[in-house]
DNA sequence: CAAACACGATAGTAATACTACTAGATTTGT
DNA sequence: ACAAATCTAGTAGTATTACTATCGTGTTTG
């Protein structure tokens, strides 16, 4: 774990969970088994029992902390990106020269933690692997104006709004800066998962080449 | 109706319906009613029970034509990737000049069909709605691998690859022509999904700036 | 014209998402 | 110190969902 963050709690909007999983040992639990089976079994394939089976505790128990599996999935990622947050804030923030800045902030994004990497007891890598496999079913849901109202995805579009930001200090004439950030923040999580799944789809099979890919099409686009 | 396409069937691929939902009139109503309801329920709150009672038929009978909801799902998107091939290519074809080809390209996936416009029993623009709200789930499953063997995706990667063709005519050298032109073919629904949930993550709120964007984006790319 | 078959309906089952309730442990007020 | 209040997790449900096995009827075909 990165020293600077051995300080730092990750603190996920309030309207996600009912009981902080952080306040107890049974929710630590859910939180990094669920991680865990979300990515073995697949979201669809995902339930409650077979979590609460695998850490050996009860639905009952779990639906205290969560009040129902797509907001456990919310919780994860929204962790994911508050973390993320930090992670580029703190590596861009003394950059000054603006290409510098978006291939430090890309890097950031395309960058997946080494397997066993840890956070608390939360496994960075498996992390990463489920929000490239599941992140849009987070809202593309009928709940979405719901969620957005409270506040669930502020991380996410601050994010986006931080990037827009640097293309905007460097040409303020540009039209699209949040739509083109938010194209390409999806864009490094889809290409990977067509990398693996659908790889005619792509012709970036590595994170290099993803990166080299993206990198110039904003430097080439602003 | 165009015109042009009232002589053609659209056949999607064998492995994804049990029996071919074309050959009757209850399975005509299966896939209309479905894409109905799908829109207005979304995908998770959709069920097979639902559907079967609004067309005033059972469960078994919906079963007999698809496997499960998964699959119905996947018959409809791919139903309208097939039919967006026909208008891309017969659109495209007569095109010799490289920007022209582009930006008719990029038009033909940004338009969205008229409310009520239909294609036999299939209303187009509930359709396109469709494929803005859902398409991703009908890939990031876990049965992606097997039902991408199987020939799903076929359609999906030849239109992603004739617009890269256009792009490698143009410029040889360029290194990523499936990874920007899948990124675009991605990014065309969820910036149009984003301006109505999300807005600050998109700048472009029309569908002429969306096109203006995609466009140029292509163009300063290559 | 009867045997084969296609078709849709009925009636189930197992699993899932979720809830109401109960018992035990911990904290708190006096 | 200790009883009342509260907090925590577990037991035992229910309603719904996804899916299947079987049945009867109408249609086609040798």
């Amino acid at each position: 774990m990165d020293a600077l963050f051995t300080q730092i709690k990750i603190s996920v909007n309030e309207s996600i969970y009912l009981k902080d999983p952080e306040s107890s040992t049974l929710g630590k639990s859910i939180v990094s088994e669920s991680i865990h089976l979300i990515h073995e079994l697949g979201f669809e394939q995902f339930t409650i029992k077979k979590l609460a089976d695998s850490i050996g505790s009860t639905e009952s128990s779990i639906y205290r902390y969560f009040e129902n599996k797509h907001k456990l999935l919310l919780y994860l990622i929204s962790w994911y990106w508050i973390w993320l947050e930090y992670k580029l804030v703190i590596s861009t923030s003394n950059i000054s020269q603006f290409e510098q800045k978006i291939r430090q902030a890309i890097s950031v994004l395309i960058h997946q933690p080494e397997e066993h990497e840890t956070f608390g007891s939360i496994n960075l890598h498996k992390l990463y692997k489920l929000v490239t496999e599941e992140a849009p079913k987070t809202y593309m849901t009928k709940e979405v104006d719901d969620e957005n109202q409270h506040g669930v995805y502020l991380v996410y579009k601050r994010i986006c709004n931080r990037i827009s930001e640097m293309i905007v200090t460097e040409n303020p004439a540009y039209a699209y800066p949040h739509t083109l950030v938010s194209m390409i923040m999806d864009a490094i999580h889809r290409q990977q998962y067509y990398a693996e799944h659908l790889p005619s789809l792509c012709d970036a099979k590595s994170r290099e080449q993803l990166s080299d890919f993206t990198t110039s099409l904003v430097l080439k686009s602003i």
